[in-house]
DNA sequence: ATAAATTTTTAGACAAAGCTAAAAATTAAA
DNA sequence: TTTAATTTTTAGCTTTGTCTAAAAATTTAT
């Protein structure tokens, strides 16, 4: 499988994630950042090498072969970002570019011991399951901080976003994976809230509330 | 720089090591397992990108820009083989295909903590020298097994071929790195000697002693 | 239900990197 | 020093993955 092959059915599979039905070209021509003309033709490939279940102006599907497929590439991905924050030391606005990039290295051998060597997470730097050697999941239950009302709590679990601009305003408020987080108040007008995070109170948007996870508590 | 250009470089690099002159077109397609005609169109590309010195029909030789590349590949490779045995555990005849992928991973920052992570090391698995940052290189002085003459003695420091034969023909002879090897005797007909490693005594032959470097004690 | 807007596919081109076969240059042999 | 053998380059073709522009299908609006 190539690179691109890769990245193809590994867009589909995040795609599949956030709204479970069939992909359009154009779903996935903007997230790869390129032409929906090149998606076609991809999809046409996948589709001769029954990755995906593709019918002409109907959107697309993972098999099973291009649902494990997807999911081996996920995992190595969110492996190597643990390895690099972990062992490396690296901060975790830093890894995904790299992370990207080894991702594609060919090896079951080398990420089964990987996996070992960090002991078998679970989860990656941003609070994303990592699929085991059979592609199972653990899925952790958790919601959005901006669905939680006034006086509940939570820890923080995951971010939505993992740009680095976001994951750097995060760090200077010092809100991380494992933060207690509490609910105030809310403010009816723009859905902004007032929250504790260890001993500091902070005000922060609607927007960023909705791209952190937490899980109840 | 692509996969294929950073090949390129690491191949003529290594011809250079073995033969201090310009290098031709047909060694490098040679090694490569490539036809000549492509090789000439390479050379073309990494001369325009100057990358080596090419003059058609005189062989070609790496410029300073080139030779560093080339160093920095070579460098990521063998970090990459140490990282693989010494943290994974894998043997030593397994890493190479793998560090033949890692190699082109593009991150200084990655390779500079790896380094830091390795605690430095200034070999590989299979004793071959690991440039630094700058692309210096520590030469350690060594000979082949061969040249030694009878009652001299020395520490195996490297191999010649790592191919995974090889390899394993010494891990079943309990021939490895950091072994004190004493020639006892060398037929004089075919060259074989007979040696000492540890407390037991073995027969090799000539061309099992020209692919082993020793250090002579 | 028809027209307009949007999405998706097709057709045709291009760059990268490889190949084969033929031509040109160099090196070795007679 | 010619001729023969070898090496290297050129010319032309193929595959992969991309793009633009135009055509076709689908969806939305009137
Ligand atoms: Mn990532
Ligand atoms: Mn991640
Ligand atoms: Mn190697
Ligand atoms: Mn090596």
């Amino acid at each position: 499988m190539t690179f691109s092959e890769e990245n193809y059915l590994k867009t589909i599979y995040h795609l599949t994630t956030l709204l479970d039905s069939e992909i359009s070209t154009n779903a996935i021509a903007e997230k790869m950042e390129t032409k929906a003309s090149s998606v076609t033709d991809m999809l046409k490939k996948l589709s001769e090498k029954n990755l995906v279940n593709y019918k002409k102006y109907q959107g697309v599907s993972l098999t099973d072969k291009g649902l494990h497929s997807a999911k081996m590439i996920v995992r190595k991905h969110r492996l190597w970002e643990v390895f690099l924050v972990d062992k490396l030391d690296f901060a975790w606005d830093e890894v995904h570019d790299i992370a990207e990039q080894l991702e594609h290295i060919k090896s079951e051998k080398l990420i089964n011991k990987l996996d070992e060597f960090l002991n078998f997470p679970t989860e990656d730097p941003h609070g994303d399951p990592i699929p085991n050697a059979e592609g199972m999941i653990v899925k952790v239950e958790k919601q959005l901080l901006s669905e939680l009302t006034e006086k509940q709590a939570g820890v923080c679990v995951g971010v939505k976003d993992t740009s680095s601009e976001f994951l750097q305003y995060l760090d200077k408020q010092e809100i991380a994976l494992g933060s207690k987080i509490e609910v105030m108040s809310k403010e009816s007008f723009d859905l902004s809230l007032k929250i504790k995070v260890g001993n500091k109170e902070l005000m922060i948007s609607n927007k960023i509330a909705a791209n952190l996870f937490v899980k109840k508590v």
